[in-house]
RNA sequence: GCCCCCAUAGUCUAGCGGCCCAGGACGCCACCCUUUCAAGGUGGAGAUCGCGGGUUCGAAUCCCGCUGGGGGCACCA
């Protein structure tokens, strides 16, 4: 009865905790939740908990809107959480470790920084911005690494000259008192042993001037407070690593295991972002993207499941993920292979739910509403050859509009009839007068129809087919022909035959 | 400038001392299929495993150096 709290307590303690810890600065990129997928299938291989905790303690760079777009991009990539800030209302949480966003965690950074006051391991520093840019400025000019000079580290004795310097309203910060000799090392999970020399390191910032804290403190103290058990981030922070344990010495804490995942990077090698282009999750989705196949290519980039698999599905990655195939070295994103891949998904795809993924994006681009009957019929006959869903649009929609197809004589005549649109106009004739009163109107029927037609008008069959798809489809690619006019129905494809036959003029 | 990380084809990767004069995938090229476009099939080009030294009977695999690339060095995260 005694042991049951205490056993419930230590499998707590040695569960995984992990968390994704994004700053509301900007909807995130792929690489950033490169990064929340990893931590996410540790956690679930793993039988741990996923975390997502908000980092706005910058004000400057805080942007509206930014964590809707974290939580769309999570929900979308279906990367659930087990605790953090509630998305329908963000001043509540889930889970019983928060606040799990930073700005109302303020007041526990200050009471943290202010121990390390008292315990000799921070100080505060009244140096204005502009001498510190001096100094930085000077050192670099000097060829020399642009550290703080450590100025206010041991301030004039006199007690109550800190205070004194407080009253008369200068704004100050916390730093850092950083050991003068020695080394900091610490064990990656992914790299193995690392150390740095402490005096390669400067006194660096806990606490803003505006009262927020800085990266440093804040993720240092929250991942202790919610029993975070391993720090899986981008490896932009390996070089800051030291300076955490150095916090989690300074107040007694056992550290937690850290990973430092690889970056990706764009076409040219540098860190992605925006400049890269459309690197934004949300920005995906707009342009046809599964979130089923993004989840997989990012799965696949800096972890293998062996030499061969490339698609692999959700339960899959869950029950293989481990960080042990975690690759140490950095991946471009390659975009071609991304495309492939949703064509894989959209291919594998059951042609109802295909419909139902391709409803919506031809419903906004086309701006009208579209019927399910006829989209049923429509999904095969594309399946196989889009690779994104919004090449539905060009490939299909003109299944679902009225009125007048726009494309131009040039197209319609193409190679074939170039220059010679009196033939044209002859062929379309003949194929209206065979078709016209067909029966039934379907498939085999029409091609029994119009493909002998080529040999009596003397036409390759390509030519005259060629010459059907633009009438009909308005463009030069297109599914099967006549496929195509099935589904497209008698009424339609008679008018759009008609109205071909009319811009080639009498 | 200093510190740290990384290094197999254009790209993503397998490889953890002999099975590899290196396997898979994207992309590329050719052919087949074919009414266009795809999809599919077959075949192909493409890597002196960044370079140089070691260790070892034997190295893509271990060690060292170099070079190259990346990241960090803010009252940003």
């Amino acid at each position: 009865m005694t042991l049951t709290p205490i056993l419930a307590r230590m499998s707590a303690d040695m569960s995984v905790r992990v968390r994704y810890a994004p700053s509301p600065t900007g909807e995130p990129h792929v690489g950033n939740i490169r990064t929340a997928l990893f931590n996410w299938l540790f956690a679930r291989h793993e039988g741990g908990a996923f975390i997502v905790r908000l980092e706005d303690t910058d004000q400057a760079r805080y942007e509206e809107g930014a964590e809707r777009a974290i939580f769309e991009s999570l929900a979308w990539l279906g990367l659930d959480y087990d605790e953090g800030p509630d998305p329908s209302d963000i001043s509540r949480d889930i889970g019983d470790r928060g606040p799990y966003v930073q700005s109302r965690r303020r007041d526990t950074y200050r009471r943290h920084a202010d121990q390390l006051i008292e315990a000799g391991h921070a100080y505060r520093c009244y140096c204005p911005a502009e001498r510190l840019d001096q100094v930085r400025k000077d050192l670099q000019r000097r060829k020399l690494p642009p550290k703080y000079d450590r100025h206010c580290r041991d301030l004039p004795d006199p007690p109550g000259a800190e205070q004194r310097l407080e009253s008369e309203g200068l704004p100050c910060v916390v730093r850092f008192r950083t050991p003068l000799s020695g080394q900091t090392a610490f064990h990656d999970l992914i790299r193995g042993d690392i150390m740095f020399q402490n005096d390669t390191l400067d006194d660096f910032v806990l606490m803003k001037s505006d009262g927020f804290p800085v990266y440093h403190l804040a993720s240092v103290v929250d991942d202790r407070l919610m029993g975070i058990s391993h720090v899986l981030r981008g490896d932009e922070w390996l070089s800051s690593t030291p300076r955490h344990v150095l916090l989690y010495q300074a107040f007694d804490w056992e550290p937690p295991a850290f990973a430092h995942l690889p970056m990706i990077l764009g076409p040219d090698r540098s860190k992605l972002s925006k400049r890269h282009g459309d690197t934004a999750v949300l920005e995906f989705r707009e342009r046809g993207f599964l979130p089923e196949a993004l989840l997989n290519f990012l799965g696949l980039l800096g972890w293998s499941l062996d030499d061969r698999t490339e698609i692999i599905d959700r339960e899959t990655f869950v029950r293989s993920f481990g960080l042990e195939r975690v690759l140490a070295n950095p991946a471009v994103f390659n975009f071609d292979k991304l495309t492939w891949m949703n064509g894989v998904y959209i291919r594998e795809l059951a042609e109802e739910a295909l419909a139902d993924r391709i409803s919506p994006v031809l419903e906004s681009r086309l701006g009208t509403s579209v019927d399910r009957g006829l989209l049923r019929r429509v999904v095969p006959l594309i399946r196989e050859r889009i690779k994104l869903l919004t090449e539905a649009v060009e490939m299909a929609g003109f299944f679902f509009v009225e009125g007048e197809l726009d494309y131009g004589e040039e197209t319609l005549l193409g190679k074939k009839f170039a220059g010679d649109p009196g033939a044209a106009a002859h062929a379309l004739e003949a194929v209206l007068g065979r078709v016209s009163a067909l029966q039934p109107w379907e498939h085999g029927a029409l091609e029994g129809a119009i493909r002998p037609l080529a040999e009596e008008l003397d036409l390759k069959t390509g030519a005259l087919f060629g010459l059907i798809r633009v009438a009909v489809t308005g463009s030069t690619a297109a599914p099967p022909l006549f496929e195509t006019m099935a589904v497209l129905g008698r009424e339609r494809s008679l008018e759009r035959l008609r109205s071909a036959l009319r811009r080639l003029g009498p």
